[in-house]
DNA sequence: TAAAGTTACTGAAACGTTTAAGTGAAAATG
DNA sequence: CATTTTCACTTAAACGTTTCAGTAACTTTA
């Protein structure tokens, strides 16, 4: 099965190739009569003809595609992007990416891997790296002199443009809610704090508040794990096994925060109840659940496509300044909080 | 910035390009000294030179890229692969196909685009297709000559290799399961019903199993609408609404289900002491919520491996006759049925 | 010892584009 | 009218690979 070429397309519109390509993508500098572009979109309709993008790829150094690493941090858990909240980040980013001309290639990766090799042998045109990353692997991207865009990594570093939120805004929010509720001996239960992480600034929060209300730091309340639902349930079964009196717990992620409640159902107790929990990222299951979790919403959604935009005007712009974008946020009371300063609560 | 392509490897090692083509892509038929094999690879790592895959997409048409379509089909919803269903089968088929040296690129599809353009001018060597499609659409992607896997789709077409569940058997199941608990008035619950698509199916399984206990077919106590958490919600309240006296319903997908029971509660009523809800899919979610659901089970990894595999399998060997896998399911009790049997249920 | 075969390479065409530089004809200018 | 400018193209090199078809230099065979 021979394949059409812009060589064919000339021959049937009696041009040369150059021609075709000008017509096809409109470069300004030329100009060419009407008659030859209508004779020429006449062939190309008429051969059913389709640039080659590995040709151009070849030559003009862009693909027209934008790299998405999603890194899998937990061995045990085949993917990230079985979280909703990856898939809906990687819809946004499709989105904006497909309005504008621009494909996806993505790439998992585990640690072994380099993604780097991925991007340059494909000629990316940018890069989208969700999630926290060691500056190792960081700084081999740099390298490559495209755009590179970083969510939910906190590095300051001039090669990367960064969109993120306050994560320590959250974390202080999070926690305040609850004190202002209360609540004294307040859990932190989270997936593993890593550096430059969001968790790390989460707990910063966390601190600050208790700190503000002149609440002392206890190491005892801290359980720090996996990011999964799994984890979120190991967590409960601990609080109830520890007996440290904790009446809340601010839990840094959605899903870890459906585990915790479904944890504490299983060792016979209940939320808000016996223990209030505020959760993080307001994920589409935060309001499915009963009781409806209150936590701090992020607009995943705007986070990806603001991602996906900044890495597209990397492109057109060359040498654009580095953007560092943050999102707002803000806390969505539901039911898994309970008022202690009330002497009853409705079950 | 200069790239180092294997013309700069050839000088250093002092061969000439076909040679270290041959060195670097071991084919058989050449022979090679040792010695030039580790010159060659000396100066690969020196250079630290990456292949070009445009050039070599180009020339050997193949671009070692699996495209993945998931279309869009209620435009309201961003996109599909929020949905967690989505995530993991994707999570899968990314995971297999870079095992096998493939990459990804993804595509949400609208209506209006041709994702065989795309396909057809970035030389991917196999498509994966998610969920149900026109088949005018798919009849395009035919004539490309690629190994193509449908996963959740009906077609018997020779051209489609095809993966999927008895969808059919998983209704009866459910609904089956309901009758054995005691249920006579059973609400069947659904995305819109697409022909080849998976709910025609399962509506065909739900069918059946009233016509097996003699149960007439009620057209009042079918609710069809989306396939998202909030058509759930509104299906609950339309349910109330139309006092047609259901004890149960088989929802077909957990997402749905999760909306359902959802609506329910805030109807006043409960699962499942006011009605018993069965839902499709087995996500993640659906042993999350109280009650926990009872839900036909799917292994939705397996699906996405067995079609990244199966693509994988036809680019290696051209002309595999055609596959139809289909993958066993069962149905996962938990507490969201009661058994209208015993005089009293627990609460 | 001449012919044939083997070994370990090399040369160069080909893949399908883009784009800088060139060209002949018509139109505008002095 | 001769020159310059504009118009509407064309020519051909280049991008970085793969791979077919050689080709010297040895080695084996008859």
């Amino acid at each position: 099965m021979k394949r059409v070429s812009i060589k064919d397309v000339a021959k049937e519109a009696g041009v040369s190739t150059a021609t075709v390509s000008y017509v096809l993508n409109g470069s300004q500098q030329e100009t060419i009569s009407a008659e030859t572009i209508e004779r020429v979109y006449k062939a190309v309709r008429e051969l059913n003809y389709i640039p080659n993008q590995s040709a151009r790829s070849l030559i003009s150094r862009s693909s027209k595609l934008i790299g998405v690493i999603i890194p899998q941090t937990e061995p045990g858990k085949e993917f990230m992007f079985s979280n909703p909240f990856y898939g809906s980040l990687l819809s946004a980013i499709e989105l904006t990416a497909r309005k504008n001309g621009y494909h996806l290639l993505l790439s998992g990766t585990q640690s072994d891997q380099r993604y780097v090799n991925i991007a340059r042998n494909r000629d990316v045109d940018g890069v989208v790296v969700v999630g926290t990353y060691p500056s190792k692997q960081l700084d081999e991207l740099k390298q490559m002199d495209i755009p590179i865009v970083l969510i939910d990594t906190y590095v300051t570093d001039e090669a990367f443009h960064t969109i993120g939120i306050s994560d320590r805004f959250g974390g202080y929010m999070a926690t305040r809610h609850l004190i202002d509720k209360g609540h004294r001996r307040i859990a932190f239960v989270s997936g593993s704090i890593r550096e430059h992480g969001v968790n790390e600034k989460r707990y910063r929060g966390y601190c600050e508040a208790l700190n503000e209300a002149g609440i002392p730091l206890d190491e005892q309340l801290l359980y720090i794990g996996a990011v999964d639902y799994d984890y979120g349930i190991q967590a409960a079964w601990e609080w109830r096994a520890r007996k440290q009196g904790e009446t809340a717990a601010f839990v840094t992620s959605d899903m870890l925060a459906m585990g915790f409640i479904k944890g504490v159902k299983q060792t016979g107790l209940s939320v808000p109840r016996d223990i209030s929990v505020v959760g993080f990222d307001d994920l589409e299951i935060a309001r499915m659940t009963d009781p409806g979790l209150t936590t701090i919403h992020q607009d995943v959604v705007e986070k990806g496509r603001c991602a996906a935009q900044l890495v597209i005007d990397g492109v057109r712009e060359k040498g654009m300044s580095r953007q560092e974008n943050i999102l707002p946020i803000h806390l969505v009371e539901r039911e898994s909080v309970k008022d202690m300063k009330k002497e009853k609560v409705n079950d």
